[in-house]
DNA sequence: CTTATATCAGAACTACTGAAATCA
DNA sequence: CTGATTTCAGTAGTTCTGATATAA
């Protein structure tokens, strides 16, 4: 029976819209585990990508993630307070704010990623572990052609 | 080569990062169509949960939807300023509104659903029908499981 | 008197805009 | 002088809180 709590089936049969709430729904929790040690989803994706390719640019960490220049000078200066990463002008360029890693940094992102797979567990409960490596590589492909087209965030 | 513009792999091996990227991403522009017309998200959920299931007292919208009951005060007022739904005390408990689509809505959600389709076929341009069809499936599992646990919106 | 429903005013948060300061 | 980078102040939009009015 149809309960007051199902979805209107317009919309569960619409995948952009499972997609944007279960979206949501996981971007919803992750937020609310790092709230509780005072970051936000930002801060990881810094950390990540610091890791992941070493020092940016202020600038580069900005096009790098799609974030705006105006919020990212924030996130930065609340990492860098945290003594998660630190901050050196450019000497080449000394417009340009070099941000690196620290290793409090780098155990922070140890740590922040483990309790999002343990998330991740919980949110893809109802996949087996095959379905959840089939559901990853579809979604990287749709990932990957977001790049592509209108309406770039 | 790693690009400026490449995402951090220890972001793009997490199914919820894409997820909730993804999610971004396809809300942000069905939200962009839905402000061309003065519309919001919610506005369509409304609309769709009224032409799946009938008349709802206001109160039932907002439990099958998990929109704020304060902001649901407002969609609704704004839909029935456009003439999309009516609204009437119900005679039986006079506190509540019963919310029914208008024929206007009806037309409305029709478009509104074909708007949504063919953006859907613009984000999911990378798999194949048969793909499509299978991350359909995959979604709506991991959907049903949402409400199962913590952290409902 | 207590509870449920709808509504309103406002706070909190995120994302974005515009402009300034510094440097190439 | 033009343009790039960082930063700050302020705006807009969404979600959530608290309070109120009406009715059960």
């Amino acid at each position: 029976m149809s309960s007051a709590h199902s979805t209107p089936p317009a919309l569960l049969d619409l995948s952009t819209y499972l997609l944007s709430r279960i979206g949501k729904a996981a971007r919803g929790r992750l937020a609310h585990r790092l709230a509780e040690r005072g970051l936000r989803l930002w801060d990881m994706a810094v950390l990540a990508a610091l890791s992941d390719f070493g020092p940016h640019a202020q600038r580069d960490l900005v096009v790098r993630l799609g974030v705006d220049p105006s919020d990212m000078a924030k996130v930065v200066d609340q990492l860098a307070t945290g003594g998660y990463v630190e901050r050196a002008r450019d000497p080449e360029d000394r417009r340009r704010v070099s941000v690196s890693l620290a290793p409090a940094g780098r155990d922070l992102l140890a740590e922040l990623d483990a309790e999002a797979r343990a998330l991740q567990d919980e949110l893809l409960a109802p996949l087996d572990p095959e379905e959840r490596t089939r559901l990853q590589g579809l979604l990287l492909r749709v990932h990957q052609g977001l790049g592509e087209r209108p309406y770039a965030p």
